[in-house]
DNA sequence: AGTTAAACCTGGTTGC
DNA sequence: TGCAACCAGGTTTAAC
């Protein structure tokens, strides 16, 4: 499910209530994308940090009760894969058979919930070092970062030969946008998802890149998207599906044209677009 | 090197 | 009603 507006309302859901918190045991479940890395056993004593955000990804610091140079530091990368989301449990009931991973602190349970499994919660010594630092290497730009401007925008398309659609969704271009906001933004620019990176010009980059943070803004606002399972940190459903343009709709009438909208698959993923509204 | 398939998993929906 | 086929918010890994 998650894509950057639901990981980022969960961070924004859990980040305030753990900070310093203090582990008190970390239960893993079955087994996730990859191996937890570390003995569970190992992360009690610990106090969380801030918890950031760097694309779909979230990083839990946990620092060690003796603060030693170095070696004190570290933390759990996550990342909710297509069907997870965390909650924040004040009071949690045993795991449910979808429940993978649980964080019981001193102010409450952050629970794993991923029916999928394709999420993920991995040790790693600092953002720095592997594995997250392999993960996160590979990453674009963050969409809201003011130093992404169109001109490098542009510049990023202009390197790749792929469908624009398949390089939103590759993120390493740009962060964020997954397959429902990939296809919102792309309807909002009135660009054509077939239309390949390449042959896309400054202007149309500008508008690309501008549409994309507002269909990102927009569906931060209203507290995501929920197709099917996702609540954030206190079980809240998003709302942004509700007013999706094109995702969603095929054969439905577009809500600026009134034409039909269409789905076609691209990269393995369902594409949806107004074929008169986006041109290549 | 750069682009495109296969793989990971479970469950809900659709259609015969 | 039963069951097969297809679909789903992601991304690493392997293969052209």
């Amino acid at each position: 499910m998650p894509e950057l507006p639901e990981v980022e309302v969960t961070r924004r859901g859990i980040a305030a209530p753990l900070r310093g918190a203090r582990v008190l045991a970390a239960r893993p479940g079955k087994p996730l994308r990859w191996p937890l890395g570390c003995a569970a056993e190992s992360l009690a004593g610990r106090t969380v940090g801030d918890v950031a955000r760097r694309g779909k990804y979230l990083w839990l610091p946990l620092q060690a009760a003796t603060a030693g140079p170095g070696a004190a530091s570290g933390g759990l990368l996550m990342h909710l894969g297509m069907s997870g989301s965390l909650a924040l449990l004040q009071e949690a009931p045993a795991p449910g058979p979808h429940d993978h991973f649980d964080l019981v602190t001193d102010r409450g349970t952050l629970r794993l919930n991923d029916p999928r499994r394709f999420g993920a919660v991995v040790w790693s010594d600092s953002l720095h070092d592997a594995p997250a630092a392999t993960l996160l290497q590979r990453l674009g730009a963050e969409p809201f970062d003011p130093a992404f401007t169109p001109l490098a925008f542009h510049a990023a398309l202009q390197r790749r030969h792929s469908p624009v659609k398949a390089v939103l969704l590759a993120g390493d271009v740009v962060v964020g946008a997954g397959n429902i906001y990939a296809c919102e933004a792309l309807f909002q620019a009135g660009i054509h998802p077939a239309l390949r990176a390449d042959r896309i010009s400054r202007p149309r980059a500008a508008r690309l890149l501008a549409a994309l943070r507002g269909t990102l803004a927009r569906a931060l606002e209203l507290g995501g998207s929920t197709l099917r399972d996702f609540t954030d940190a206190h079980g809240v459903s998003g709302e942004f599906q509700a007013e999706a343009a094109v995702y969603g709709r095929a054969g439905l009438a577009c809500r600026a044209c009134g034409g039909s909208v269409r789905r076609v698959v691209q990269a393995q993923r369902s594409t949806y677009f107004c074929p008169t509204c986006q041109r290549r």
